[in-house]
DNA sequence: ATATAACATGAGACATGATTCATGTTTCAT
DNA sequence: ATGAAACATGAATCATGTCTCATGTTATAT
């Protein structure tokens, strides 16, 4: 195994420490960080959240903590990434194969509910961003929007949706989903009800207003 | 002077402390203290503000904050609880004498923008309550909802809106609002452009589905 | 004029928590 | 078996911040 630890001086030219477990043990105690850090911050918010607890609750000593992550913003940022990047994973597959726009629509919103019940944690994390870190907060949302609007431009284009500024319409669904999600979800503690989820269904769809 | 030390164990049994300012003078202090921690509770978010940086910016000692505030929560809650009312009271007024309940939605919506762009330090306070204090979190958007949906449930007996669950096309309304806002208000830093206003009141009147 | 309630001060007591570091333990290729 | 890299420890350092308190100032009623 050929290590070139002679020439090696870019060591502390960048500051980024190892940080990469590498080995199989090192991997599982960087995962037992990251859940633990998944659950603490979920239940107290970033701030009220200490590194002492996130340890504890990992079962290790603080300092180890120190060997993955770089800071507790680190790990925050990590998080979100994270969850940025599955959730929109989940509903890009689940919406893969649909025949219409207006299906899409119903599975993504089905989907987002699913998983933010199964991640409440995370889910409210992302709320705390913008005080944290307000370049991660948007990205965050950024990313979905720029999805979002592709999709409606889509069907803009085809005329399964009429034609409204996409970026706008993007955003509106965004908080839609959104706050039935806090209100149901985190509120409620349980499945956002089937009513709910067609009336809001049909509240995008056809709007308020009487159809003749 | 009676000062009765003695027997004097209400004293301590009460622990709500003065608070309330008994002159001008003092008055004028508690608004100077308000003002300011309303900038910084905006700009830097609940927990990286400091009294220390409230009271500068007030101009006044750290020690005279405790005169007129138990703790640094408590002026939080003052905050929201004022921000709550005042937006709520904007609405409601601008609202109080329109025609139809399409008008009033978009006087509300126009209202809400405003007042966010006036106020961007306190709406931005607004997303950090749940992390300091839940129920009040719950309080401020429970209010809004009620009202709405006794708006709603107004227009869709009088057959201006046709039924669909009043409280879920509540939240899904606040929900536009709110990231529409955001998207506009917060990060641009600029009125909501009329085209988005405008796309928001087709899309939540009309939706997105053409009509034949 | 002066007593007194209200207002104001700011140093410091007290608490908390992120991060570091000197020291140990485990693993594994040789 | 052993040396070195990787992993792990937790007490100590360092920074920050809330809130208290002993003391001082202002305004005003008599």
């Amino acid at each position: 195994m050929n290590r070139e630890i002679g020439n090696n001086r870019t060591e502390n030219k960048n500051r980024v420490k190892s940080l990469q477990a590498k080995t199989d043990r090192g991997e599982a105690t960087r995962q037992k960080l990251l859940t633990a850090a998944e659950e603490i911050f979920g239940t107290k918010g970033f701030h009220r959240a200490s590194i002492v607890e996130i340890t504890l609750k990992a079962g290790v000593a603080q300092g180890t903590f120190y060997l993955y992550f770089q800071s507790k913003d680190k790990i925050f940022e990590e998080l979100v990434r994270e969850l940025n990047h599955s959730l929109r994973c989940e509903i890009s597959h689940a919406v893969s194969e649909v025949k219409s726009r207006q299906e899409a629509e119903e599975i993504g919103f089905g989907v987002f509910f699913a998983f933010i019940k199964e991640h409440r944690n995370l889910y409210r994390i992302v709320q705390e961003i913008q005080f944290v870190n307000e370049d991660l907060y948007k990205w965050y949302y950024t990313q979905f929007a720029e999805g979002y609007i592709e999709g409606l431009e889509k069907a803009m284009a085809a005329g399964e949706f009429r034609y409204l500024d996409p970026e706008t319409v993007a955003y509106a669904f965004i908080g839609v989903a959104e706050f039935l999600g806090m209100r149901w979800v985190l509120w409620e503690k349980e499945d956002v009800p089937p009513k709910t989820l067609n009336t809001a269904l049909k509240l995008i769809m056809e709007g308020v207003l009487p159809r003749k």
